[in-house]
RNA sequence: CGGGGUGUAGCUCAGCCUGGUAGAGCACUGUCUUCGGGAGGCAGGGGCCGGAGGUUCAAAUCCUCUCACCCCGACCA
């Protein structure tokens, strides 16, 4: 390809809705341009990698065996209603109608069509296992798309399901599938981490994400310095701190603390250590719970872990914290000065504040604390539960190290789905004992489009983007010094650019007549991996110029063999 | 959805407070000079000032309504 007839389009100036390096360079490489709200255009730039990330999702899943097909992204409401995500699946669902006033929706996802599909075409065991799989766009209305194709509400989707005549069949399925992911990430040259989604609670259902890890993600994952443990910190389980509580060592008592509304208020103000302070948070009850709100209290310098909380029978779902009128009118005091001491509603404590002694923790009397409360000898020691999300250094759920947190962002899942669908839609086969089975599945999905974003968070720098180069749009830049006037470098750049071609190298020459700082800038916001340079001094000396993206020098290849050269250079990497 | 903000040229923005011929830089077209890290001159093209209504002799500017887009929305006790 010639930069003369590719429609390449930068701009030096960043976007003013940009937050993100992966958004900012996206827009200033001109890979995509925004339609509207969450909802873009892939220029011949920005497609030629997306395709390329599409393409090894495809091979991988080919080489697995897995089926591709193609579903209809317009589904009719009937099957959603079938499974209550008509109204289970909310606002984020795109409802739409046809002429004839009958209700449709634009696919988020798949479930309800592929199980449609399995209930009508799966008759017998002797079909099972199979797993279908389709590259396609969803529709998803987000409350808030931001990012640009890293949360849109259209996105590219590789949505796979599989079927089985029992749960070992899935399980197995679902372990060769997650093999099968690490090697789509691997093959995409990326760094990622598959964490566990699900604790495992939920019967014997299974669930990974797998993340790119970037310091701009999203999500939060915690994973043990020592063994495979990896979790969202969500999940991850804060363990019952190994250590006994400590006797009683000081007297409870009373402290005036007027303007000491915040941990932060308490521990500078009156010197606590921050893991000497308990912090009461108050949330509506649970209907079946005696009292309107229960306490949930956390160390001062832990937070609450909403997930947690939720899953708790005393708490309401969805989790509400109480209203400041509320918390006056049932505690006595305002938020600020709460506290164990004395609280009228059942509490809850976290696992660490279990283990606490001598601590700090409000009256429930406005401007009041008390210092040096002791759980039995001045507060029976309430409900203990895991109520908080885990920090850098708790120990590892599996006893395994210490836990470590990076930030990633979420490329991929895989789900045993068991009979959830397919029981509520009848999707059953005969199995070798000649009765009904229902089909437990799992579905598996990657986000295509989100993993072009997810690359370049991981790989750039203040040049612009650094591809990795399986998902490069070219592998090899050509840049030609001032061609319009020298013949020679004009000669010795197209001769490159078809020996390349013929090599089968995606190759882009800069034939633009343009000054050169103006193709070194466009060349590194593009982020092509590998860049020659054809100019009148490095000729003289029967030399092109190489340099690899993310170097710093250059290298001399020899005019003679260069093609060769830069083959072995692109084999390497 | 609640709160905040912004809509003026393809992009980044000024002009609005205090009403009176629509601007700059980048990008784009032509031309000359320049030519190894985002050049300079000259000459150009391009805007229903988001939309509707109102006030006024006169509205990008003031008022009302609307639409779109962006940001924030558990860690506060």
């Amino acid at each position: 390809m010639k930069t003369s007839t590719f429609h390449l389009m930068t701009t030096r100036e960043t976007p003013a809705d940009a937050e993100i390096a992966s958004h900012q360079l996206m827009l200033r490489s001109g890979m995509i341009r925004k339609l509207t709200a969450g909802i873009y255009t892939w220029t011949p730039l920005g497609w030629r990698v997306l395709k390329k990330v599409e393409r090894i999702v495809r091979e991988e899943m080919d080489r697995a065996g897995y089926l591709e097909l193609l579903m209809p992204a317009v589904q009719p409401a009937e099957l959603w209603q079938e499974t209550g995500r008509w109204d289970d699946f909310g606002d984020q669902l795109l409802k739409i109608h046809d002429r004839a006033g009958r209700d449709y929706v634009f696919g988020p996802t798949h479930e309800e069509v592929i199980t449609d599909l399995a209930r009508n075409e799966l008759r017998s065991y002797k079909q099972l296992p199979v797993t279908f799989y389709q590259i396609q766009t969803k529709f998803r209305d987000e409350i808030r798309p931001r990012f640009g194709v890293m949360r849109a509400r259209e996105f590219l989707m590789k949505d796979a399901y599989s079927f089985h005549i029992d749960e070992a069949s899935l399980d197995e399925t679902y372990w060769e599938m997650y093999e099968v992911y690490a090697r789509i990430f691997t093959r995409a040259g990326l760094k990622f981490r598959a964490v566990r989604a699900d604790s495992g609670a939920i019967g014997g259902s299974q669930s990974h994400e797998f993340h790119v890890l970037a310091d701009s993600g999203e999500d939060q994952i915690a994973f043990s310095t020592e063994s495979d443990f990896a979790a969202n910190v969500e999940l991850a389980e804060a363990v019952m701190p190994a250590r006994e509580r400590p006797a009683p060592g000081e007297p409870m008592r009373t402290v005036e603390t007027p303007d000491a509304r915040t941990i932060d208020d308490l521990v500078t103000q009156f010197a606590q250590p921050v893991e000497k302070t308990v912090k009461t948070l108050v949330v509506a009850a649970a209907e079946e719970c005696e009292a309107d709100f229960v306490a949930l209290l956390v160390r001062g310098d832990h937070a609450l872990n909403e997930f947690k909380a939720v899953k708790l029978p005393e708490v309401a779902t969805p989790l509400r914290f109480a209203e400041e009128d509320e918390i006056r009118d049932v505690m006595g005091a305002g938020p600020g000065s709460l506290g164990p001491v004395g609280c009228p509603i059942p509490c809850i404590v976290d696992r660490s504040v279990a283990v606490m002694a001598d601590f700090s923790a409000g009256a429930n009397i406005d401007g009041k604390h008390y210092f040096g409360i002791n759980w039995e000898r001045d507060v029976p020691l309430p409900a203990v539960a895991d109520l908080r999300n885990v920090v850098e250094g708790d120990p590892s759920p599996d006893g395994k190290g210490v836990l470590s947190l990076a930030r990633g962002v979420e490329v991929g899942h895989i789900f045993q789905l068991g009979t959830k669908y397919s029981q509520a839609m009848n999707a059953v086969v005969l199995g070798e004992d000649g009765k009904s089975h229902v089909m437990p599945m799992g579905c598996y999905g990657i986000g295509v489009s989100r993993i072009v974003a997810a690359a370049i968070e991981q790989n750039h720098d203040e040049h612009g983007i650094c591809w990795p180069t399986p998902l490069a749009p070219f592998q090899v830049a050509i840049l030609p010094m001032n061609a319009k006037k020298s013949h020679r470098v004009r000669e010795a750049a197209e001769d490159l650019y078809r020996g390349l071609r013929e090599a089968g190298v995606e190759v882009l020459l800069d034939d633009r007549n343009i000054r050169p700082g103006v193709m070194f800038n466009d060349m590194e916001l593009i982020g092509i991996p590998h860049r020659v340079v054809v100019g009148e001094r490095g000729l003289d000396d029967g030399v092109l110029e190489y340099r690899r993206r993310t170097a710093s020098e250059n290298e001399s290849l020899p005019l003679e063999g260069a093609v060769e050269a830069l083959l072995e250079k692109l084999a390497a990497g």
